[in-house]
DNA sequence: AATAGTGTTACTTATTCAGTAACATATGCT
DNA sequence: AGCATATGTTACTGAATAAGTAACACTATT
């Protein structure tokens, strides 16, 4: 389990492109967005760009773009583009492994809890970029 | 979202419990299974008590108990007693404000995610301590 | 009284992530 | 050609959080 906010940052950051349509957009203007240094929306845009949601265009006159439109681009497209996978942070330090709850517990904690990340990220995977920016003009505040 | 083994931790220490049922198991005891410190271990278990999972017996001959059998804990019950809510972390810092996006994405956020979290946590709900247990024996390395 | 436990506090250490600066590289414009 | 403006990436710093640790007041049993 990760306690990343570039999740967050990465939905922040597609929502932005996905306004300014069909214009490619800098990592400037992006990061003023979401309050943070360039550099760091570079970052997150480098591992978008790697799962495919984005494209880059270096150089004047260049930004990002979506490589596709929102309603093909899942919450879990995302989640996985920039995460660690694996919700449930196990031990720090391998328990004993001469006792034989030590040595089983972390493979029966996975399993039982398999089904439940299961149910998160499938659930996110009926959601689309296109719903969350809907959902952002709905209930938009002057 | 937290980045805690709280919740792997936790689960470890009711299982120590459980099988030495229905002896009370002193913190230095499962410290020693979960490989930690003993204050550690009481930590959690001050958590665990404090959501009546677990009872305690101070002085000579004390330790812990479990306070009802492990088909009545869920994993649910163990997750929300020792982690913070929300598995979804958002912004370091405040997004602009004067931004249209910015301003409401947070929000958006959360109402696209609530779904997932929501399926996640029923999904443990669905899981007992007794479940697990039996796990822990089925595949267990000799 | 002595022993063996919990409960809790305060502090230290480890880890992880975001923030930052710097720079090589790419593109478009004049 | 040369300049301005982008991305991509690296290496480092700083901040936040959680686990590890030590200490000790308190409680129960013998």
């Amino acid at each position: 389990m990760t306690n990343s906010t570039r999740f967050a940052v990465a939905i922040h950051i597609l929502a932005t492109i996905a306004e300014c349509r069909p214009a490619p957009v800098t990592s400037d203007r992006i990061a003023a967005s979401v309050n943070t240094n360039p550099a760091v929306v570079r970052r997150i845009l480098s591992q978008l760009g790697s799962a495919g949601l984005t494209t880059a265009q270096m150089g004047k006159g260049g930004g990002a773009q979506l490589a596709r439109r929102p309603k093909k681009i899942t919450l879990l497209d995302i989640y996985l583009a920039v995460e660690e996978p694996g919700l449930i942070s196990l031990h720090r330090s391998l328990p004993d492994q001469n006792c034989p709850i030590g040595r089983n517990i972390q493979a029966a904690i996975n399993t039982s809890t398999k089904e439940a990340e299961k149910a998160f990220l499938t659930t996110l995977g009926a959601t689309t970029l296109k719903k969350l920016l809907k959902e952002l003009h709905a209930n938009q505040s002057p």
